[in-house]
DNA sequence: TTGTAAGCGTTATCAG
DNA sequence: CTGATAACGCTTACAA
């Protein structure tokens, strides 16, 4: 019954154009199409009856007639500059995406991604030049690559993250790191904690750094002393063998700031290796609210990122901006959430 | 130097077109479409004053004229009918994503990510059948929606998951799940269990079905006999519930089949909580090789899934079948991998 | 091998 | 409010 078509390249029977609907309608095609992009000035009843015949045949546009004439592709690229291993291990790319594509949905556009590792042929960018595309969403948690550098001069442009190259145009929506690790070492103050740990993330990174450094401003601030510092990678792996420092380290500690989930999700065990008990014994606040955080046994209390809100607010000033208003500020910086679960 | 055009709608001082380039080069429009396009009949000398105009010039090609004129959108899209909760908590589908890019990369096809929780305005399926895309890749761990049934009739269309409701044509590259829980089950035996029991997935779908009909198999040409059994719901919560079920069924045993790391990561502590210990007390196995497969302590021995190549197969498939040619069997099934860890 | 010219299906600018 | 009529940039017979 089927299978020898092969229907290649043609559609079937060709679909009704705007020409046609315009026969069945009897009107020009000029005013089905005021009719199908929603015009104003036309007559209640001309609507109506071109509505019916839409209806009837079935008619849908064609973007690629459109987008010629329109001068507009109603599509908007997403590029993740980031090997596909990364891509995968990091579950804040799905969030992300997600976000994304709520606020997308019940627009026109529509998403292409771009998953772009480097950039050898300068494919990415030849064809994001080539009009294919009305805006571009940049998303990477390291360092923007170069070949992106050319980007904002060519179309309007969302980076997700603070870029580490100059921004140079294009809006920025971040989140905030600081304050966020800050909040999560405040919560183990709070809990009583004298004397906190952390195993942070790879210091040469903004997002390490920063957390950091809220780490540190919480204790300042509260009055305490530093404990004990060990440098984590974000892998479970990397937060195993920092925590096995830390405790090694021979000064005392009763809660630790962990600055990934992941991180935490390795060094939770080790903490149980050694016969503590969490939280009776140590506290521990993670960082991400990522799926490591309910795997992880008891529930991590975390820092969350609004990975999901960042996509959607990444798309809603793209989709602004093309709209012609630019209604955010430059630089969004989100703020982050205390997500208490049980162990601190 | 920049910032203050604010390129709202139109592009910088409007791209190059084939027709510039063609009075650059000294030839006709025509002549510069066949170079672009590879066409072999073009003498080398012309070829080379086109290449050498093109480069100048920078031009690139306008997708939106192509598309019209050759009636193809050069675009193919991912269709993914999951609330975006299930995008993000699965794994599976940032690597399904990334074995499609890896081989669309060095196509000419562009990605269009199509996350479709439900359709309730039929936007999806209208936007497909809209031209906009030549082919389509549609995945789903859970039955296929009916509204998506229609595609195959619209256009060529590879399933990722063997399609609950009848296939009526496109192709369908799948996993063997039945022989994976099988392998995973066996490890168990060959460890020595003598009495297994199972997490099942949701039974109302195939891949849980066929899971739980693998362990059964196994169990069954080992000549043992079954343990106890619980469904679970492929989450880490439904995981642990279905773990305290099964330890409170008072039917001993000795290994468990798990049939998706997720619910493991959440099964596995319960054990512990019981005061067994891994493998010694009790043997598990897991299914997916996922993230969370790592993040359990100790590592889960599991079933690895190869999404990653699905998603790459998936993608051949579908291009080869947009360039006429049609060389894998209509049903592709993928075979599994044990990966053994430290739970059996 | 190269050029000419007729579309492809819309949008947009004019008149009416 | 409605209808001609140009574009839009490219592909593709058909000629030359």
């Amino acid at each position: 019954m089927t299978g020898t078509e092969g229907h290649g390249v043609d559609t079937h029977g060709s679909a009704p154009t705007l020409e046609k609907v315009a026969a069945r309608a009897g009107v020009s095609r000029a005013t089905v199409s005021r009719v199908v992009n929603g015009s104003p000035k036309v007559s209640d009843d001309i609507v109506a009856r071109v509505r019916a015949a839409i209806d009837e045949m079935g008619y849908v546009p064609n973007r690629a007639a459109r987008s010629l004439a329109s001068r507009q592709a109603h599509a908007i690229a997403l590029v993740i500059p980031e090997d596909t291993s990364r891509f995968i291990g990091d579950p804040f790319f799905a969030m992300l995406i997600a976000g994304i594509n709520e606020r997308i949905e019940d627009s026109h556009y529509v998403l292409n991604l771009m998953l772009a590792n480097d950039d050898p042929s300068g494919k990415t960018v030849r064809y994001l030049a080539g009009g294919s595309v009305d805006g571009a969403l940049v998303v990477s948690h390291h360092e923007m690559d170069a070949f992106l550098d050319a980007l904002p001069g060519l179309m309007p442009v969302v980076f997700g993250g603070r870029p580490a190259r100059s921004t140079s145009g294009g809006h920025v929506v971040d989140v905030d790191n600081f304050a966020g690790a800050r909040t999560g070492t405040e919560r183990l103050i709070e809990r009583g904690c004298k004397r906190i740990a952390t195993i942070t993330g790879p210091l040469n990174m903004p997002g390490g750094r920063d957390r950091f450094s809220g780490w540190k401003a919480a204790i300042r601030d509260a009055g305490l002393e530093q404990g004990p510092i060990a440098e984590g990678d974000f892998t479970a792996i990397g937060g195993a063998r920092a925590m096995r420092e830390l405790l090694d380290s021979s000064q005392g500690f009763d809660g630790v700031f962990i600055a990934s989930d992941l991180m935490a999700s390795g060094a939770v065990p080790v903490v149980y290796e050694r016969g503590l008990r969490i939280p009776q014994d140590l506290k521990v606040v993670g960082y991400d609210d990522s799926p490591a955080a309910t795997l992880v046994e008891p529930g991590l209390t975390t820092v969350s990122q609004p990975s999901r809100r960042m996509g959607w607010i990444m798309a809603d000033i793209l989709l602004g901006l093309l709209a012609g208003r630019d209604v955010y500020p430059n630089e969004v910086i989100l703020d982050t959430e205390l997500v208490v679960r049980e162990t601190a």
